[in-house]
DNA sequence: AAAGTGTCTTGACATAAGTCAAGGTGAGAG
DNA sequence: CTCTCACCTTGACTTATGTCAAGACACTTT
């Protein structure tokens, strides 16, 4: 189960003393999900935060249809759901806040810390440092939300699907000089269409495409991409 | 231009003294502009953030084949452009910070104020009333694009268009009692478009198919509604 | 009033991508 | 070892929505 260690890798807190970390430990609650395992929906109210520490989870929206539309993957030891922390801050507060999306474990043995609102807020009363943290992820988050929205609306499934594969390359790269590389799904292939703002019969079929065009070559879940920058050129 | 009790009303300062308002007031750099006047590009190195004192901004992308898509309509006294901020803040810092889409005036005589980025960064060490009011912002803003992203992709353009009138009616209506309404569009058919992710002509066609199932009436830019309900049922 | 300009609407058409249905594949269970 | 089941791929078809082109309308300017 949770250990002090793994608090002190959440970003928010890697600056705290060894006496704020106990004191931080002792809040939280720890728990273990297996794949498939909700953690919350969206018509939950809000109590607190996570960290994934280990494992992976989905955050995602579901239409009235049942179509499925995951907003983020989260892997450890990043946070989630920290958006509506401080929602009764607003002008107008409204009246009970809600998790904004629904959460899913992705994989046996993934195990979530659950940190309470009011504690964390409490925290930052006298910590400008973990404000400023807060801030930072949720400028983060917006921005790769804003980036989310730009290449859902602005591309086609082609393009998106050029658009992951080289950004995943991109950030497994070991030297600006390479030029080829292997990169393996962590995630199956319906989710990962969800993920893209699709489903799994067009992602397939694009990425037979792609292949086709000699831009990757697919070997289950490892996509071997032979030249980084042709990738790159369909992307825009 | 811009004065001091135009300062005051931005969330962020509500609650500053006069001195500390007479402070912020200095360093703020105020602009009046024309209709499609540029605020700035996604291109361009952050300074800071924006207030909007009059008129009205949209915040959009572009695609590399030129096609729109707004992201928000920012009214006044509300901001823009706060999010980068703190990124230097993040655990990695990457260069140069730039913003994050492009924003233009939509109006004539529409009057921005930019607070440099350093000056308000300096604020909130001191105030962190300021810190938890730009949580609340950002808060805010991320769960807008949270339901943005949702409606994008999981309904079509038939229900995005009902949830925004029925939104935009929702936001008017003095008492829950109230059945029908009239509302008006402050912003032109081809803009509405581009926010609800789609084109001019597929929007005129869904008014039209709206219109003729009888949940609303067009006239130019007002929109009357005879029944809320009926057009909260299409949203789902 | 005529002309001009920008905004909106309509029609005909093309196409990307979703739906439905069937079949293939591979890893783990028995 | 082969059975099974989840995952993935493929094919045929449908449909929403984008594209292109033309026309209608409203508002301003002369």
């Amino acid at each position: 189960m949770g250990s002090i260690s793994d608090i002190k890798k959440i970003s928010f807190f890697t600056e705290l003393s060894e006496g704020e970390l106990q004191d931080v430990y002792s809040f939280c609650k720890f728990r273990i999900c297996k794949e498939k395992e909700i953690i919350f929906f969206e018509t939950e109210p809000y109590i607190g935060f996570f960290a994934v520490l280990s494992g992976k989870v989905k955050i995602y929206k579901i239409s009235p249809e049942g179509r499925e539309h995951i907003i983020h993957f989260i892997n450890p030891p990043n946070t989630f759901a920290e958006a509506p922390l401080f929602e009764k801050y607003w002008n107008e507060s409204p009246g009970k806040i809600y998790y904004p999306a629904n959460a899913m474990a992705l994989e046996d043995e993934t195990e979530v810390a659950l940190v309470p609102a009011d504690k964390l807020v409490e925290l930052t009363k006298g910590n400008i440092t973990i404000c400023y943290k807060l801030i930072a992820s949720l400028s983060k988050r917006l921005r790769n939300l804003n980036k989310h929205i730009e290449t859902l609306v602005l591309s086609d499934v082609y393009k998106r699907v050029c658009n992951y594969f080289f950004t995943q390359a991109e950030n497994k790269i070991t030297s600006p000089s390479q030029t080829s590389i292997e990169i393996e799904l962590e995630i199956n292939k319906n989710d990962l269409a969800s993920y893209l703002g699709t489903i799994s019969e067009t992602f397939s079929r694009c990425l037979k495409k792609i292949q086709d065009e000699g831009l990757i070559k697919v070997d289950g879940k490892k996509i071997f991409i032979p030249n980084i920058k042709n990738l790159r050129d369909k992307t825009f």
